[in-house]
This record gives structure tokens, C-alpha cells and sequence, in this order.
DNA sequence: CTCACCCTTCCTGTATACGGGTTGCCGTTA
DNA sequence: TAACGGCAACCCGTATACAGGAAGGGTGAG
């Protein structure tokens, strides 16, 4: 086997793109235009695409695939599930936290407080918050938390580096590390339910203030677009 | 294109087979068996295989794929899941709900006390809950919570038609009925969220029966087995 | 000038072919 | 007899090949 699938290393690049927003909400990804950049088969390409597809950063309609829209309204939904999922995570992990994780969750605090570029700090905000959650011993909600995430993270990206609100989300570390050294599970877990809305916050206010700036902007919409593909196959 | 692809074909017949537990946990889902099986070439086949592994019926290690495991622990966690998640969309749901819904629910309610088959009773079930949930403008969440529906109806199908403690959903279908009639958000969320303990009990008291009668029965792990790909690609 | 139809082109789904790696069995040898 | 090495079968990832359907543009007719 080659040092990695190539199947793995273009889901690995598109999803990278996605996430950048280098590829366009709506813009379609024709397998054959794909395979043909990245020097490879329709083949892996087409697993990409599915393993995308399930991650919820392209539509898999049964004629073609296209980059899935970016809207406010989808955003909230993904925020009021990462609210109603992620204190409930909490409140079962923080009882097994060790001193082990706390005093790595402090350095990553630290460093996050010290001013790192976005990119780190993105990685660091993660990290921050993986500590605890893989402390519960809950192998699948960690993974629809980190589903969950991964989605919000395409919003993220949009506004990296811009919005200088970093106080406010430091102190709330602060806050949260401070529970979780003190064992209380219930005051991590509200703490962590405010962080998250703290966090929606943000990133609305940047979304509708550049939405106005730059009128429809690189592809957001206002309605809440049904996903059209409700119900029945993710393929065909 | 065929009447339907021959990928949804085979994901759909695979799915069923999975849920009804003629494919055991453990079992290993080679690609070219499947694929003589269904007289296709293996190429719908790997489709139908990602498209179950995202659906967490089966895991796709680099190597193989294999039935995934059944475990009291995995069952916890999903209905930890449902239970907060599914509160959260009934509360945005309840106030959408119209006359159209709360008539076609009773019809669902009756014709679920009057003694149906069991698959007919299940497909009953799903679209009682579903009626309510469609009345929220949230596909997203819709979406996730028919993910974990469809997880937990895997441990179901291990013992439908054989718990006959359907009184009691059938009493808490009735109060959820007229919370929804009431238009009590609150109170619905809250029935929702006990109704799917009630189910989540009724499932582990069959189950610890039943393993404790055939050992360790039809590959029901006790073990919390961590899923292995915790972290990382899905593929490779 | 506009509309409709046909043809070209692209794209997808599926089948088949090829190369590499892993597993397990069997024969050989110490 | 037991252990080791090699061979064969299996299986997976990927490439290439083929057929059918959808879309868009251009042309001809009204």
C-alpha cells in the first residue's frame, strides 16, 4: 500500500478546500473534473465524495454532487444540537478528567491566551475541548460531537482570524477549566452550553455584518433551504 | 438508469439484513462475495458498504469491513443521544403542529392499540414521532434524529413481537397525543423524553434476558469496545 | 424574432482488468 | 514432531472501458 490511500488523500484535500471556502457553496464537483486534477481515477474520487457527502460538506443528489449551501438557519441548527449534545457529554466525562488533563488542558489555554495564529489556535481550541469528551467513555457521541463540529467549523473558517472577540472565549475557558478542576460536572456542562452560544453569537454577528457588507455574499443564504433529500437514500 | 440503481438496491437489501440480524455482528462483508451475491460487480457494492458505514451499521476498517458489534454500552450512548436531542426538536415542533397532524397521529395511535403487525406496528411508531418532528423547520436535526432512530431500530428488531409491554407505550403515545393537542411544548418535550427511556428499558430488560438465557448469545458484547477509529479518516 | 427540436458533449453508474498485499495452508527440513 | 519457509488463494484499491441519460447550444421552421 502506498503511503496513503488515494482515496484518503483527496477527501482529505477537498474536505480542506470545503472548509476554506476555495470551493463555493453550489458550485458542483463533477467526478471526472476531480480525478482528472488531483491525477488519479474516477474511482477514489468517488469514495471521497461519499465520505463528504456523509459529513454533510457536499449533497450527493443521484445526478450530480455540488457543494452544499452555507445559511443562518443551518447554522443554528447545528448549534442548537451541539447545545443540547455537548453539555450532556460533559457532565459524564468530567468526573473521569485527571490532573494529567487539566494541567494539558492549562497549557493549551496558555498558549491559546498568548496569541497564536488562527490556524494553531483553531487546532488548540479542539484539543482544548477533545480532553475532557474523551474522558467520558462515550465512543459514539464523541464522534457525533466531532461530526457536529467538523460542520460548524465550515463557518468557522469563514471568518478566522477576523472577529477580535478572543476575550470573551478565553475568560470562558478559564471558567470551564476552573470547574473541571474542581470536579463539578454540572457547572462544566452550563459553562460549556454558554461557550457554545457565545460562540454561535460570534460568528452570526460576523456573518450578517460581512452579508450586509457584500450583499449575497460567496454563497449564504437567508431561507432555511430544506436539504431536499429528506428522506429516502443518501445515493439513489 | 434502471428503475434504481443497483448501489440502492444492494444498500437497501444489505441495511435489512443487518437490522434483522441475519448478518451477525462480526461477520466480515467481503466485497466480492457480496457483490456474486447480488449478481452485480463490486463496485455498487463498495457505495452500499460506505453508505452503511455511515450509518454505522458496519465498520470499514482500512482492511475489511465487518458487521458492527451490539453492546448494551453502544445502546446507552444512543439513547443518551435521542434523549437530548429529540426533547429539544419536540419543543420546536409542538407549536407547528396543525389539526392535519394531531388527526393523522390518532389515526396512528389507534390503529397501533388495535394490534398490528409488528413491522406495520414499527413503521406506525416511526411516522407517530415523525409527524411531529416534520412540523419543525429543521432538517438538519431531523436528520440526525432519524440517524440514531435508525441505529436503536437495530436493537429493536432483535426482540420485536416478543416484549409485549405495549400497553405502556401505547398509554404514553395517548399523553403525548394530548400534550400536542394542548399545544404544551414543554410538556411534550418532556413526554418525549421519558417515553424514550421507557423504550430504551423495555429494550435492556429483554436483552439482559435473553443473553443471560443464550450466553453470550447472537454477538452481543458487554464490553464498552471503543470504536477503534475514534479519530481519523473513515476510510483511510 | 422566437420557439422547438436535434445533436453534440459531458457526466454518471457499472463492469472488467490489473497490481499489490495479506492470510493461511502445506510441504519441507532440522 | 515441530517449526519454518514458500506458495496459492483471496481481497482490496485503483485504472480503464462501455453504455445510458441529462443538459446545453445551435439550427431550422413557423
Amino acid at each position: 500500500m502506498p503511503d496513503e490511500s488515494a482515496a484518503g488523500r483527496v477527501t482529505r484535500s477537498l474536505r480542506q478546500r470545503l472548509l476554506s471556502g476555495e470551493l463555493k457553496p453550489g458550485e458542483p464537483l463533477s467526478q471526472s473534473r476531480v480525478a482528472a486534477e488531483y491525477g488519479v481515477s474516477r474511482m477514489p474520487v468517488r469514495d471521497a465524495l461519499q465520505v463528504l457527502a456523509s459529513e454533510g460538506l457536499i449533497d450527493l443528489s443521484p445526478t450530480k454532487a455540488v457543494v452544499r449551501d452555507l445559511s443562518i438557519a443551518e447554522l443554528q441548527e447545528l448549534y442548537e444540537l451541539r447545545e443540547a449534545v455537548e453539555p450532556v457529554l460533559t457532565r459524564i466525562a468530567v468526573p473521569n478528567v485527571g490532573r494529567a488533563q487539566v494541567t494539558r488542558m492549562t497549557m493549551l489555554v496558555e498558549a491559546m491566551e498568548a496569541g497564536q495564529e488562527p490556524a494553531q489556535w483553531l487546532e488548540s481550541n479542539v484539543a482544548f475541548h477533545s480532553l475532557i469528551y474523551t474522558c467520558a467513555d462515550r465512543p459514539r457521541m464523541i464522534e457525533f460531537v466531532e461530526h457536529l463540529r467538523r460542520q460548524t467549523d465550515r463557518y468557522l473558517y469563514l471568518h478566522v482570524g477576523v472577529f477580535g472577540e478572543l476575550d470573551h472565549l478565553h475568560h470562558e475557558h478559564r471558567q470551564i477549566l476552573e470547574a473541571v478542576r474542581g470536579g463539578d460536572a454540572a457547572a462544566t456542562a452550563e459553562l460549556t452550553r454558554t461557550h457554545l452560544a457565545t460562540s454561535h453569537e460570534s460568528i452570526l454577528r460576523h456573518l450578517i455584518d460581512h452579508e450586509a457588507a457584500q450583499d449575497q455574499g460567496p454563497g449564504m443564504q437567508h431561507t432555511a433551504r430544506a436539504s431536499a433529500r429528506a428522506a429516502g437514500e443518501t445515493r439513489a
